[in-house]
DNA sequence: CTTCCTGTCAAGCGCTTGCTTTAATCAGTC
DNA sequence: GACTGATTAAAGCAAGCGCTTGACAGGAAG
């Protein structure tokens, strides 16, 4: 047994991921100096390095801690709305999608998560794209797969842009830039735990549910290869 | 007169914007020194400074140069939308709003500076984030009336989080970080000219469309202040 | 020609970066 | 009570950062 590993030593460890969660959605990845992240942590620069291996390494192991199990959770509820007979209904599958991501944070580590997951979406940095495109590649598979059966009747391209929108409005959502809080005011915000679930997700069912542009689909487009 | 000046000098500053414009978008502004800049653009270190002063007003004129006349378009656009008799329509309001956004791009520099656009939107970098907060606040501000006016049936709430809705999906398909065309295939394109209005307009104008979840609007949340 | 001004250049300053090194500490084991 | 292996601490390295410097080219103005 290491006693001393599992105490003081994740100790540590999990101090580290803490604070880098917090000060990468604060700050964003490339502006936060490893030393930044020790201090806050009142641990030394090289247990950064000595716990996760580099910077990059300890950017994967944050979003993996949250990541896997809210995906996890979403890849099961998704398949939950197929399972049944006939096609899915498409506001079941977007629930499915969306819920796990914008319900009301349980820790201030989620809600950090959170902020950190939508900022780190647009990131041109390699090495957050890398981590991002792992990480929910399984989701969005089965979630196009899910609203392609919810949704025969639009095209592949079609599919395509729709998800896109949908897509957008969540990270908008989670990566709160402050730009409209600015116009309506304070009292306004999109971390709002129950406003995203509540007026969002109509939003997104009736634009997916909207009468398709291209009219007939004859066979080349449609479907999921 | 000064020929010199308006020869030599303003090649060298426009290059220096041209490259910084294309470097700022690919790699994002934290991750691209002004050696690079000036690198690839031929020019010396100090000539960043010289023209711009620092690397922070580079960006500022990165963005004010594309920014401000397509932002006075698109507030003169909406303004037309809402000069006529009676509630202006959902739908031009919002084609108003996304179409100078999103149509198809004049030259290469247009097409960079919209992924720069995107991209930058969810950067916490505070000196992105003071340049965009100033450059977008005229045009949101007359967006967000208009869309009151044509929408005087939903509350501020609702209105709110719709608008959010439609601010990602436009800020998505800027961005365009490649993860839905990991799912799709290589020929779906968020950068194609056509498909954002042809497909993503719909989408946006069903979901503001969309019924109500609050269902009276006494007097309290409603309009704007 | 001299003087001035604009723009360019090589060099480098002071500081920060991610990461490494070397040595010390600590708990548990024999 | 020395040994062992996991962890922490102090110091520093090589590279990179934004920005400045001082010299200088060359056309314009006197």
């Amino acid at each position: 047994m290491r006693h001393a590993r599992e105490t003081s030593g994740t100790d540590t460890r999990e101090r580290l991921l803490d604070v880098a969660e917090r000060l990468f959605a604060e700050r964003g990845y490339s502006n936060v100096p490893t030393r930044t992240i020790a201090e806050a942590a009142s641990a030394n620069t090289a247990a950064v390095h000595y716990h996760f291996g580099s910077k990059e390494k300890l950017l994967e192991v944050v979003f993996r801690r949250r990541l896997d199990p809210l995906n996890e959770e979403r890849v099961a509820l998704i398949q939950q709305t197929v399972t049944g007979e006939g096609a899915p209904n498409i506001g079941d599958v977007l629930r499915a999608f969306v819920e796990p991501t914008l319900r009301k944070p349980k820790t201030e580590g989620e809600r950090l998560f959170r902020l950190l997951a939508g900022r780190a979406s647009t990131d041109p940095n390699p090495e957050v794209r890398t981590i991002l495109f792992e990480a929910y590649d399984a989701v969005a598979r089965a979630f196009v797969g899910a609203v392609a059966e919810a949704c025969p009747h639009l095209s592949k391209q079609e599919l395509f842009w729709r998800i896109a929108c949908v897509y957008g409005a969540m990270l908008y959502i989670r990566a709160d830039n402050g730009r409209l809080q600015a116009v309506f005011g304070k009292e306004f915000s999109l971390t709002d735990p129950e406003g995203a679930i509540r007026y969002a997700l109509p939003f997104m069912t009736a634009g997916m549910q909207a009468s398709p542009v291209d009219i007939d689909t004859s066979s080349d487009t449609n479907g999921k290869d």
